[in-house]
This record gives structure tokens, sequence and C-alpha cells, in this order.
DNA sequence: AGAATATCTTTAGACAAGCTAACTATTAGA
DNA sequence: TCTAATAGTTAGCTTGTCTAAAGATATTCT
């Protein structure tokens, strides 16, 4: 493979212009190491794949003074509660997450991330996110059209045959932490 | 959420223009659409996401006139010898795929894909693939180089905490299926 | 108020897929 | 040839998922 030299990248047959199937080539890649990223933070945290996602979505959702129940967890993540039961229960063992009164419906458990599990994670994601936006910054608006021309494109090309139309999760609520009972 | 409309994409503000954060939540929106897509394809041929990720690897090689053995499939995976056994039983017995004998070495097993699994997976994944080009296709020259640009800062910027230098992976040697159809 | 109903979470039991370790068969080397 | 290394398989265990049923709390109706 070895397209990639240290002065840069070359296309085939010695091009510095990508053509199509060369940016989908870097698309590829660049998937590839993200979940090698992903693979190794989960990794070093002794987490499993499911588990760190679901963290992702607490800690996400805690930004946005949102408090989610359980069931917006097995929504989130496409598991059953019964699964997400245990799964939390995971993550308040190991440190990670605390289980309140949902301040909307006692009936529900609400999930909070603790502060150990905000600095761990962002050790890790957070300075992975800064670079990108150091990298992104540098681009010009002309380039950042482009890019997002691009981008646009390819949500089209995955989601085209997806689902004919499902605007869909009407009800995730959660309840904005404060006690807005509705 | 909503920062779609039928017209197009506004990013806060009534801007038009994207700028750096907006690309990087196009990036995970692709990468959302994306997985949901993976998702879908591979619950409708009722499998696995490894096993999913294994037929993609042997389609791959197969066209490229390569026969893998499980070795490279532990490789590939990053599962266990022991794990790829199985899995390859699991492909085999759904007619995806064929255990021959390795032409080199016959410690080996060499893997091949079953006409079925090449226009089974072609149906779902393949036209994706095609919308993609199509939709790359459309993009100017200096547009392309403005993506390339971008994928290839973010690939750096998720791969530098990754591994300090890793060239690796210097023995996969498939064995180039010595009748060598190609 | 009190019973019926609805909603949310937990527990129990089963299954799928991963791992390590031990075993067989083949190849390479001293 | 005998020993070490390599490829794959099998056995036993662990983890994470699922479904079904039970438990707990709110809400609604009379």
């Amino acid at each position: 493979m070895s397209r990639y030299q240290a002065s840069g990248y070359w296309y085939g047959e010695g091009r510095s212009v990508p053509e199509a199937v060369d940016l989908l080539n870097l698309m590829r890649k660049y998937r590839e190491a993200e979940r090698k990223m992903r693979a190794a933070t989960r990794g070093s945290m002794g987490m499993n794949e499911t588990d760190m996602s679901a963290l992702r979505f607490l800690l996400a959702a805690h930004r946005k003074g949102l408090v989610p129940r359980q069931r917006d967890f097995a929504e989130e993540l496409g598991i059953s509660n019964a699964s997400v039961s245990v799964l939390i229960d995971r993550l308040c063992r190991d440190g990670y997450a605390e289980r309140i009164v949902h301040p909307a419906d006692r009936r529900s458990v609400g999930i909070v991330p603790t502060d150990y599990s905000d600095t761990d994670v962002r050790g890790t994601l957070h300075r992975m996110h800064e670079r990108m936006m150091d990298a992104v910054c540098t681009l010009s608006e002309a380039e950042r059209v482009a890019v997002a021309k691009f981008l646009k494109a390819m949500i089209r090309s995955v989601e085209i045959e997806d689902e004919p139309s499902q605007p869909s999760r009407g009800k995730s609520q959660m309840a904005e932490s404060t006690a807005s009972s509705r």
C-alpha cells in the first residue's frame, strides 16, 4: 500500500492531485485510524465498546444539562432495557456514573457522570478533538465549503437506502435536570 | 438540532458558510449514518459485526487475487486464531466462504469467497459505493484537493497518540493464489 | 381515597462470541 | 532424524446480549 511518504501523500502514478477514488480511500483510512484509536482508548480504560459509547452519550447529555434515563440509553445504543440496567451497574461499579432520582419522573432513575469519568475521558478523547479543531481551523473558507459539500454528499450516499423516511425519535425528553415537572 | 432544512444546510445563526466546528459535526453525522447503514446491512444478512468485517476483508483480498489464511483474518480483525477458526466455520456454514488447501503450505487453510457472497454483499454495499463515487466525481479539482487536505489532517489527528511508529504488518503474504488468476 | 393501569427498572435463565490453553498436523532447522 | 516453530482445531470459561417475568412507583378513573 504505502502511498504515504514522509513529505506528503502521492496518489497512483505520482499524481499529487487526488482523484475521486483517492478520496474514498482516504475516507476509509480515516475510519480505520479512528477505529484503532477508539479501541486503544477503550483498552486503556478497560472498557468494552458499548460501555464506552454509553459513557460518551452520558457525558454529552450532561454537558447539555440533561439527565438521561436508562430508557434513553437503550434507545441510543440499540440494546434492551435489561442490558442497559446491567451496563449502568458496570459504569457505577467502576466509578464512572451514579444513579440519582430522576428530577421529573420519580419512577425513573437518572444517570449522571462522576467528575472522575469526565476528566478521565477528556484526558484521551478531548485532546484528539482539539487537534482536530486546530487542524480544521487552518482551512480557508473555500476549503471549508468544499469539505462540507463532500461530507454532505457522503452522508446522502449512505442514508439513501437506509430508511425511506423516519423523522423519528419524538420522545427522548430526558427532563432538563431542573424540576420541569410538566 | 435540526440544522437541516429541505433546501440545504445552515449553520448556526443563518450562516451558510461552515466553520470548523460545523465540519466536525458533519463528520460525526457521517460516521453515525454509516454506522446505521452497516448495522442495517448486517441485520438484513443476519450477520455479526466481525463476521461482516471478515467477509469484506475476504472479498477485498479476493479481488486482488490473494488467498488469505485464517491467520490473516486474525491479524486484520484483531481477534485470536481460535476465534477465527470458529468465525470461518460460520462463514462456511452460511455459504459465504469455502476452505481450500492452501497452495503453498499444507498446514494452512486458504479461504475463498463463494459467488453467492459476492453478489449478496455487492447488492447492498456496492450500490452505496457507487453512489459515493458518483458524488465525489462531481467535485472540482480544487475541491478534491481541499477534501484530501482535510481528511489527511483528520487522520493525523487521530493517529498522533495512537502509536509512536508502526510501519507494521510486514508479513501478510497470503500467497498470491499461485494459480494466480490475475 | 383506592383500585386499575401504565411506565420504568431489575432479576433470572439462555445463548452467542470472544479468550486461553492444550492438542494435532505440517514445515524448517540442527 | 529429532526438535522447534507454525497453522488450525477443540474444550472450557467469561462476558455481554436477549427475552420473559417480577418488582416498584406514578398516573388515571370512579
